[in-house]
RNA sequence: GGGUUCGUAGCCUAGCCUGGUAGGGCGAUGGUCUCCAAAACCAUCGAUCGUCGGUUCAAAUCCGAUCGGGCCCA
C-alpha cells in the first residue's frame, strides 16, 4: 500500500480514499462550484450527482463545453467489463450519462470489454463474459437512453470496427507505458498488453470530441489515450469522473461484482434486497440503542446512507432530514435501513420491468459493423 | 523446440528431502452481543493433496507418464 493508505487502479480499489489527493495523484481537475455553476446554466438544471460530489472530477470537461457553446457538438462514450450481473455501483455513470444525453442530445457509445474480462479474469470464459455482456447491457437500455443516438459495442462482434483505430493506437504505446501504468511483469498475458488500445479506440469513432463518464479508477486508461491522441491526429478524450461507490460490508474499498454479499444486484428481489441490507450494510450507529439516541450517528460512514446521498434520494431536503434525525439519534440505524430498503426496491421494480423490455429492444441498440 | 519451476478446501499456504490417508491463515456459515451492521467471543462447514499408472503392507510424500500454469533460452 503506498503512503497514501489507498489503491485505485482499473482492477483493484482499496482502503479509504482520499479524493482530493487523488486527483493531486492522477492530475485531474476538481469540479470547481464556477464548473458547476456553468453547467447549470447550459442544461438548466443542478443534477443531483454533480452537486454533491459524486462526480468530483475531470480531464478538459471545460474544452468540450467551450466548443459545445460554439455549436459543436460532442459524443458520449463509457462502458463496462461484463465480469459478472450489474450491480447498482454500476448504474451511477451510466444514470449521469444518460442525463448528459437528454440535456446535450448527443451520441452515445457504451462498449462491453468481454474480451478483457476474459483476459484478466482466470476463471471466466469467453462465452461466459459474453454472456454478461448482454445481460449488463439489458441494464444499459432499461435506464432509458436514446436508440436513436445510442450504440452499445460488443468487443469481440465489433472487432470489425474497432481494430483499425486500435492498431493505430496500440502503434503509438510501448511497453514501457503500459508497464508504468498498469504495472504489468513478465506473467501478464498479452492480450491485457494490446487491451488499452482498444478501450481508446472508441474515443476516436466519431471525428468530434468526446466526453466519457465514469469511475475514476478507469481513469489510467485514459490517460495513456490522451498521451496518444495528437500523435495520431486526434482530440484527446474528455472525461468525468465519479467516486467508487462503497461496498456494502464498509467505507474502504468498492462494490464489487464477484463480492455476493456486499452487493446489491439489479436482479435481486425485494427479500434478497432487504436481507443484504439488514444483515451486512455497515453502519455509524452506536453499539446500543441508549448510546444512539444520546450520541447519535455517523452518516458519513454509514454507507445505508452513503447509499442514498449517492443515488436513492435526489431529493436535497429530505436528505438532509435523515442526515440530521441520524447524526442527532432520532434516527436508528434499522430504521435508516429501512427506508434505503424500501427506495431500492421501488427503484429495482421499475428497473426490473424495464430490463425484461430491453431484451425486444437491445437488436437496435447493438452496434452494426459497416 | 530446449531448460527450469509450480499444481494441497473459494483464496493464500504448511507438510514432500527422512513414506503411515493433511495442519494453519483469510474467507464462508451459524450463534452470543447489538435498534442493525462492524468489532469481540464461541461454534460449524469445507480438500477423493491436477490426472493416470507403478513401487510398497502403506504415497500428498518415492518413480514414470500425462494435463495445466509461470519464467528463461531458441
Amino acid at each position: 500500500m503506498s503512503a497514501d493508505d489507498f489503491i485505485v487502479t482499473p482492477w483493484h480499489v482499496e482502503g479509504d480514499i482520499d479524493y482530493d489527493k487523488l486527483i493531486k495523484q492522477f492530475g485531474t481537475e476538481k469540479i470547481s462550484s464556477e464548473l458547476l455553476e456553468r453547467i447549470k446554466k447550459i442544461t438548466g438544471e443542478d443534477h443531483f450527482m454533480l452537486r454533491r460530489g459524486i462526480f468530483f472530477s475531470h480531464r478538459e470537461l471545460t474544452r468540450i463545453l467551450d466548443e459545445y457553446e460554439k455549436g459543436n457538438k460532442f459524443f458520449l462514450y463509457t462502458g463496462r467489463g461484463p465480469s459478472g450481473h450489474t450491480h447498482i455501483g454500476h448504474l451511477v455513470p451510466w444514470m449521469f450519462a444518460k442525463w448528459l444525453q437528454d440535456k446535450f442530445d448527443v451520441n452515445m457509445y457504451f462498449q462491453l470489454t468481454d474480451d478483457e474480462k476474459f483476459y484478466s479474469k482466470p476463471n471466466l470464459t469467453l462465452d461466459e463474459t459474453k454472456k454478461f455482456a448482454y445481460e449488463n447491457a439489458l441494464d444499459f437500455i432499461a435506464l432509458g437512453f436514446n436508440p436513436e443516438k445510442t450504440k452499445i459495442i460488443i468487443n469481440t462482434k465489433n472487432i470489425k470496427t474497432l481494430y483499425p483505430i486500435a492498431a493505430e493506437v496500440a502503434k503509438k504505446i510501448n511497453f514501457s507505458n503500459t508497464k508504468a501504468t498498469f504495472g504489468f511483469t513478465n506473467e501478464t498475458n498479452i492480450g491485457m498488453i494490446f487491451y488499452t488500445s482498444l478501450q481508446s479506440a472508441p474515443c476516436f469513432i466519431e471525428d468530434k470530441p468526446v466526453l466519457i463518464p465514469l469511475g475514476v479508477d478507469q481513469d489510467p486508461h485514459f490517460r495513456l489515450t490522451r498521451d496518444i491522441a495528437p500523435k495520431i491526429g486526434k482530440q484527446k478524450p474528455a472525461l468525468i469522473h465519479n467516486i467508487m461507490i462503497p461496498s456494502l460490508e464498509g467505507p474502504g474499498g468498492k462494490m464489487s461484482a464477484s463480492d455476493e454479499k456486499g452487493t446489491i444486484y439489479t436482479t435481486d428481489s425485494p427479500s434478497e434486497v432487504k436481507n443484504k441490507i439488514n444483515k451486512h450494510a455497515f453502519s455509524g450507529g452506536q453499539p446500543d440503542i441508549e448510546q444512539h439516541r444520546k450520541l447519535g450517528g455517523n452518516p458519513d460512514i454509514d454507507v445505508s446512507y452513503q447509499y442514498l446521498r449517492i443515488f436513492f434520494e435526489p431529493d436535497d431536503a429530505k436528505l438532509k432530514t435523515v442526515y440530521e434525525d441520524y447524526k442527532s439519534g432520532k434516527l436508528l440505524s434499522g430504521e435508516l435501513k429501512a427506508i434505503l430498503i424500501e427506495k431500492i426496491n421501488s427503484f429495482l421494480a421499475v428497473h426490473q420491468e424495464n430490463r425484461e423490455k430491453a431484451r425486444a429492444q437491445i437488436e437496435e441498440f447493438l452496434f452494426e459493423d459497416k
